[in-house]
DNA sequence: TGGCTATTTGGTTAAATTGCCAAATATGGC
DNA sequence: GCCATATTTGGCAATTTAACCAAATAGCCA
């Protein structure tokens, strides 16, 4: 593999990496509705609202999510919503092996 | 957050995980192409065999990949090839974070 | 300035991931 | 059965990730 393909799958693995957790997930969900503070989403999540911090900051770092501080509050909110796009397949997937197993058991009785 | 919407969040998180490696991704575009034996991925991604092989059982636990035995090779293929579909979007975040970065210097200029 | 709220960051620990080597396993041919 | 080829698995060390608490930082208002 050339130097410049390695470095674009890099690039990409980065990206996803970001979105596997699933508090990112559930965090990306929620600020697909709209946009929350720290605090909002440390109650969605239930965690602790350092751990939700990073979480944060981890998606903004690849630019998934943007911040907008306003008084001592930071507001939140999605800066690529394709990410959502994810979703679609993720399930699709998550059925395809559900299915299987289905299909399995039945081959087993 | 209630359990079953915890747990489909894990699940999900568990399907994107195990794309979130550039081996992993580089292994998935390779098998859009066409089947691949472990050798020859292992050829591909320029590492160990042992390596790869566990990298294409992680794509099999989620039901990414399948694989066939034909003789003393195991061929595997795409089992969910809309797990292509992510690259679109991981390249317009890609694209995106660079032009704030462009962005960024211009104004820094 | 001092106090209050909201968020981020440092430090630590536990757990998960990765990669390689060596050994085990499976298949086909002699 | 025995050998050669292809793949998987066990074991280990190094790195990364995750979570929490505590401390630091930032903005607002009295």
């Amino acid at each position: 593999m050339d130097p410049k393909t390695h470095a674009l799958f890099v690039e990409r693995a980065r990206i996803i990496k970001a979105l596997a957790h699933p508090s990112r997930l559930y965090i990306v969900d929620r600020l697909s509705q709209r946009e929350h503070c720290v605090q909002e989403l440390a109650e969605l999540v239930n965690a602790d609202i350092s751990t939700v911090s990073r979480h944060l900051s981890i998606l903004k770092n690849v630019d998934i999510v943007k911040d907008e501080k306003r008084g001592t509050k930071v507001f939140y909110s999605l800066h690529t919503p394709c990410v959502l796009n994810f979703f679609g397949c993720v399930e699709k997937v998550i059925k395809s092996s559900a299915r299987e197993r289905a299909d399995l058991l039945e081959k087993e009785s």
